[in-house]
DNA sequence: AATTGACCAAAAATACGAAAATGGTCAATC
DNA sequence: GATTGACCATTTTCGTATTTTTGGTCAATT
């Protein structure tokens, strides 16, 4: 038998499953109101209007996602390096609707929403280049990349992947995870510091950083 | 003093122009005439109608991007190796608007062009598995990743390099110059066969390659 | 006290005829 | 013989009146 959830949470997820379809503006409060079972009037019983409660099914998602992450991360046999991360991060974003879309900033989904509050687009700057600098420091990244560009580089190798996928031709037979897979093994090599190596710090800032973004992820939305 | 271009050439060149501009629908046969110094009749003495002038001008703009590709590559003193092929593709792709737009399927520029002529998609499909399984099989490539998840890998990375530029946060810094030239380092190691290494062999499959898109490319259209 | 759904003003979709623009042709012109 | 631009049938755009849908409220109901 199923838990039989709260009023709350089956609005999220009748937002969740009705926005990642039709898109901010094609889904109406009735029909969320509908899809969660519940009169149109209780919808403004929890969120004060519609942009609260898209906000907070986009802050749902983007939970979601990192728990997503962080589990395929930690179920990965592999090695804790960076480009295991990374991959992992891609398949938990590919895997969640609404994640996906605001990084591709897919306007059929977002739809005038953006336009209002462009703040939302700050979620998806997840590539930061300190972050780098202080792996390169530990010795856990080649030096001869700034640490920006290094930045740049996976935030437009993360597009790529997740914004390719779909607009690409169709036929490419190859499966993502493969492709993610394949990812990793040219990252772990490509960014590796040949001279030094140091496993041990790379590990404690991988995990460090991880943790921290899933919390960030996790945390109250702004008022 | 300039070289009296022909009228075909003074209409290819409008139409680049106007087309890259304005996409195929909102740039009319009479703007182009206007442009090129012609009149509406003589567009037609030229090209049967609107559709053959398009492709001829597509066809022209992919001939450009293949020779600035080979010029790039050839003024670019570093190794011949297939990270530069790949960071001088992509520069040379970014600075051709009707490449770029195919390439990012920019319906803007192609309209209702696209579902007419879906064959145009063909073109932009030039990391061939079968050209990475040759670079395996010379030692150029390493062989712990499939040629066809290769040959995806890099379609995708092209297009988040290509199409993620514009798409993503606007003040990101790094100028696309400068994020190539860290990608071909990137890839120089990270594809590289770390037990066999065959730098002539590479280098002759990178130039017979290079050289065959660059024939293609600038061969006639299809009738 | 919690929840509902009829209700309202505002916004968006639709319908549709008028007007402008467009692709393409060809008799007149150079 | 090469080139032009007025011309035509068709499509697209525009303006607008009408209808439908939508976000949000609140008296009535449970």
């Amino acid at each position: 038998m199923t838990e039989p959830s709260s009023r709350r949470q089956r609005l999220l997820s009748a937002g969740n499953r009705l926005f990642s379809k039709w898109g901010y503006d094609k889904t109406s409060v009735d029909e969320i109101a509908a899809e969660a079972g519940v009169s149109k009037g209780g919808v403004y019983l929890e969120f004060a209007d519609k942009d609260a409660l898209f906000k907070a099914v986009v802050h749902d998602a983007f939970a979601t996602y990192a728990d997503d992450w962080l589990r395929r991360f930690t179920a990965d046999p592999g090695d804790w390096s960076f480009a295991r991360m990374f991959q992992h991060s891609l398949a938990a974003m590919n895997a969640t609707p609404l994640v996906k879309a605001l990084l591709t900033r897919d306007t059929r989904i977002y739809g005038t929403f953006l336009r209002r509050e462009p703040e939302l687009l700050a979620m998806t700057q997840s590539a930061r280049s300190d972050f780098f600098g202080q792996m390169q420091a530990a010795g856990a990244m080649r030096r001869d990349i700034p640490a920006p560009v290094l930045a740049q580089l996976m935030t437009l190798i993360g597009y790529g992947f997740v914004a390719g996928m779909e607009t690409l031709p169709t036929g490419s037979s190859v499966p993502l995870e493969e492709s993610l897979r394949g990812l990793a093994l040219l990252l772990d090599r490509g960014l590796a510091d040949p001279e030094r190596s140091n496993p041990v710090a790379a590990r404690a800032l991988i995990e460090g950083m991880t943790i921290q973004v899933r919390d960030a992820l996790r945390s109250a939305p702004p008022p």
